[in-house]
DNA sequence: TAAGATAAGTGGTTAATAGTGGGTTAAATT
DNA sequence: AATTTAACCCACTATTAACCACTTATCTTA
């Protein structure tokens, strides 16, 4: 089963004195009705915030039950990116506040990048977003064979 | 399967002051009803850009989905290429907007030559293909490669 | 071949929407 | 009860997209 979701495109906006960002329209415009504008952020892989339409968050629940807790690189990857998970709804102007702890862990001072990765979307700051493009840092041996079994 | 598209030949048109350029009529005729006058203008792998009529974009994405984000590799990979891709479609005079990140890349000024290559077109400063056209001329190994595999 | 008709390419204006900021009220927490 | 937090509402501005109009080119037909 495929994912509804084809999330693209980057777009640069800033975050408010309250903490709100906006959602790009036109990703905003994608969420199904099913979906009531709820949807999980939480701690990208990378140092930047993940966002998933709630039925893909659901989606994504079900493949992670599948793993064993007995394997370490299992319980850390668990632990590190579940227990951030937030629920969330956007406003009717189309914008949500972003946790603090979420914040703190993507370094968001005032702008973000926004961008589409089809079923999820990410924020990052732009900075760490550009150096992370440069980077050509070796891949996690434990997560590479993770990702043979379990596709998020 | 095989694209029911098969764009061909070369235009020289502007780009106006709204940053907006006009699909050649014999390219934009192609267009199937079911695509509704949608399609995807993201990065060529050359300094150009390339446009997709969203059913194409489609079987591209669908392979794209298949990749798991655990993978370090997939995950810049997939960043980098949907980042810049951006769903449109063209107006009731048959234009567009090209989004002022792909005209920096394609380094668009006022005119540009647009090309159709089978199941995707290509926006380019004029300059850069003919330039392009030049040093591609010699690369006989590349096209002995080619030959093995593509009868054309 | 000439003239009218149709389509294509280009330019500009207006109306709608998106992004952002701030204030007010309701809810929750201590 | 007081303070903080979150949801909701209103408003302003800039950008974008839809609309209209004109000119040039191409096609058709007498």
């Amino acid at each position: 089963m495929s994912s509804q979701y084809t999330f693209t495109g980057q777009f640069t906006f800033s975050i408010d004195s309250k903490n709100r960002i906006n959602i790009p329209a036109p990703l905003r415009k994608q969420f199904s009705t099913k979906d009531k504008k709820t949807f999980v952020v939480t701690r990208g892989i990378d140092q930047c915030t993940w966002i998933y339409p709630i039925s893909e968050w659901n989606f994504i629940q079900k493949e992670l039950k599948q793993l064993s807790s007995l394997s370490k690189t299992n319980r850390t990857f668990l632990r590190n990116h579940l227990r951030h998970a937030n629920i969330l709804r956007f406003d009717s102007q189309g914008r949500f506040v972003l946790p603090q702890s979420l914040i703190n862990y993507s370094s968001i001072k005032k702008d973000v990048t926004i961008i589409g990765v089809l079923n999820k979307i990410e924020i990052w700051n732009p900075n760490l977003l550009r150096k992370v493009d440069q980077s050509d840092e070796v891949d996690d041996q434990s997560y590479e064979e993770l990702s043979e079994r379990v596709n998020i």
